[in-house]
DNA sequence: GTTCACCTTCCTAACGGTCGTTAGTCTACT
DNA sequence: AGTAGACTAACGACCGTTAGGAAGGTGAAC
């Protein structure tokens, strides 16, 4: 129960942010009351940062999983599977959502909370990447650049315009930025 | 007063996102009370849609006096100088900061009039780049694709990749940004 | 095996506070 | 005289939160 309550408030806060959140309107989609909730969490912050912290934990071994199942493919295909990764599975669509959303536009409050909780996550990724191009030069010295932490915060950067438009418009939209970004990005990126 | 309500709204729903922003602060900070706004408002969400109005006419005509400023401009500087349009004045970022904010996490009630507030300047942006794609490139003849409309939506996505972070960190990171992804995304843009 | 205390988890009721909004009034300028 | 724009007062709705109690399960003591 403890746990359907999280997976609930997660979608709300993920579509009506913090503030536009209800524990109300939580309650009645789990089935239960609104007291009934502060059995298992202690008050809306409290809830909304489990909430926070179960995304982010989830996203952070969903990308250790990417990295090990793409351990022997050349960069390529390692960097542009990337895209695809997102729009696999369903649910992480919300959690991306509320990921961006808090990151983007926390509540004032609890900012500093939230940086703390957020930064690691993309200190990680960028230190993923940065690891992955550096590695993956040694075997295929194809790369146009040897500031292999800048190409990294180049493909997050890409990506991240990508995503924002994942949650703007969907998947249809998010496929046509793709098709349009990665065939200049990746001609960017190698020697000619 | 009727103006000073307004952009004192805009910054607050900028930070605090529509359910966050109450009338009353707005009130407080403008330095009345708070049903006098109504005197120049019908309520809550007329004045939000009417600060969104606000900020999209003011980032149209500032994109359109942009384009005008360089029209004689090779490529390679207007697309580049496009970056550093933004920081420029220090205001815009409260506008770019909200329009960002109301057009990813719209309010659900108001989704559908923000969308046809807010599409229509990023389909006349989408629209002004390929048409300077296609013009330059008669005058320059360096594109790599012919595909102007992809390279214009690539150069957006590359664009929203880096503004996020500008509202995200600040702007120190997104020099940073820029200055990692402008040299790739170009050398993927234009012929070796 | 029964009893009893305890804890968890749900409930109803209600609190104080803030929200957006309305009614009605006063003031000052046209 | 009339209108625009500010005010005070107050409304109902909803918010997060707390108090207090009912139901059910667990586990130790007898």
């Amino acid at each position: 129960m403890k746990k359907e309550i999280l997976q609930i408030a997660l979608v709300q806060f993920a579509n009506e942010g913090y503030e536009g959140a209800s524990l109300g309107k939580i309650a009645e989609a789990v089935g239960i009351k609104k007291p009934s909730i502060y059995a298992h969490y202690a008050g809306k912050d409290e809830l909304f940062l489990s909430a926070l912290t179960y995304a982010l934990e989830r996203e952070r071994s969903h990308l250790g999983c990417y990295f090990k199942q793409m351990k022997e493919e050349p960069l390529e295909n390692l960097l542009r599977g990337y895209f695809n990764w997102f729009i696999q599975d369903l649910e992480g669509n919300d959690h991306m959502k509320f990921i961006l959303r808090t990151m983007y536009f926390p509540p004032a409050r609890l900012e500093n909370e939230i940086g703390e909780l957020i930064n690691p996550l993309f200190d990680s990724m960028h230190r993923h990447f940065t690891r992955v191009m550096r590695e993956r030069e040694r075997r295929e010295n194809i790369l146009y650049s040897d500031d292999f932490s800048s190409c990294a915060l180049a493909f997050i950067t890409v990506i991240e315009g990508t995503i924002t438009e994942l949650v703007y418009s969907g998947e249809a939209a998010y496929l046509k930025r793709y098709e349009a970004v990665w065939p200049i990005f990746w001609r960017g990126l190698v020697r000619a």
